[in-house]
DNA sequence: TCTCAATTTAGAATGATTCTAAAATAATGG
DNA sequence: CCATTATTTTAGAATCATTCTAAATTGAGA
């Protein structure tokens, strides 16, 4: 994905909402784009942030990042620790996309299909509950896990 | 479901791991029990337990919280607000329960079912990830929120 | 009863997040 | 270009949930 076509999109959305991409904005939302796998905390990014911009302020990171949230860019996600993380959506109004997590080492992964259009349509039909939004997110372990540093049994065919 | 039967079954677990059923324990689970349908954080459990047994100390019912936890008598889950909150997950090992959020006010309604045995079965045949446990919650709204004060429409035939 | 381990307590400490007031920046209108 | 005003950012203080600490309590077993 475009990185610089994606920072076109999100100043969009920003724009029609009536926010500028400010400088430290856009260096965030790159840094955001830029580690896309990871699921950075608001103290990750100032940290990657700094690099590029060392003048920013930590208060801006959160305020960003909460910006982002309300604009649907980013999902504020909270996996245990007690940090919030903040993972991008996706290009567009896309669905929330779900996580297979490590259950020995925290390692994260992402399946960007859809797996709940139907359970939606069920709850309408069922529940009349109109589905905005969800969260899925499976806890277990891994025939190999994307960590290579986990332990869990790996590789041996 | 009788309250002092389940209680009897969480002091099994707890014996089977090592650990006592204290009265203050006792206490926590049996608020817990009490409110079931609701999604109480650790300040919430404090307060109620206090009416019963007022020498409790909130490093207490923290810490028990976080023992259910491990023990997974209860979910510690976060529902974006800035406190962990404590759900039962249900007689025995069961599969942790999905949540129906209210967009509008926040309202809660579980699923007890289980809607996500297929997905789990396709994860392991496909992803070789074998799942331990899962999260589901769907933000959306209700043709008719359980919340009496909700201001979305409702009743209207 | 004495001893040891488990548990609880009050209060201090921590750490993530939010708030505040002042400074910087950007857009607007003359 | 200058003054005005709104938006944004900054540093640091404040808040608030949670965890830690050291001392007191409890309870089972010797
Ligand atoms: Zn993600
Ligand atoms: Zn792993
Ligand atoms: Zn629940
Ligand atoms: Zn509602």
């Amino acid at each position: 994905m475009n990185i610089q076509a994606e920072i076109e999109k999100i100043k969009h959305s920003l724009m029609e909402s009536g926010y500028k991409l400010t400088t430290q904005r856009e260096i965030i939302v790159r840094v955001l784009l830029e580690n896309e796998e990871d699921h950075l905390s608001a103290e990750d990014v100032y940290m990657l942030v700094k690099e590029k911009f060392p003048e920013i302020g930590l208060a801006t990171v959160y305020r960003t990042l909460e910006l982002l949230a309300e604009l649907q860019i980013v999902a504020k996600m909270n996996f245990g620790d007690g940090v919030a993380r903040f993972d991008l959506r996706g290009q567009d109004h896309e669905h929330m996309h779900h996580h297979l997590i490590c259950h020995t080492c925290g390692a994260l992964e992402e399946i960007k299909d859809d797996w709940l259009l139907e359970l939606e349509q069920r709850l309408e039909a069922e529940y009349g509950f109109k589905v905005i939004d969800h969260r899925l997110d499976f806890i277990g372990n891994f025939r190999s896990c994307p960590n290579d540093n986990c332990k869990t049994h790996k590789g041996s065919a």
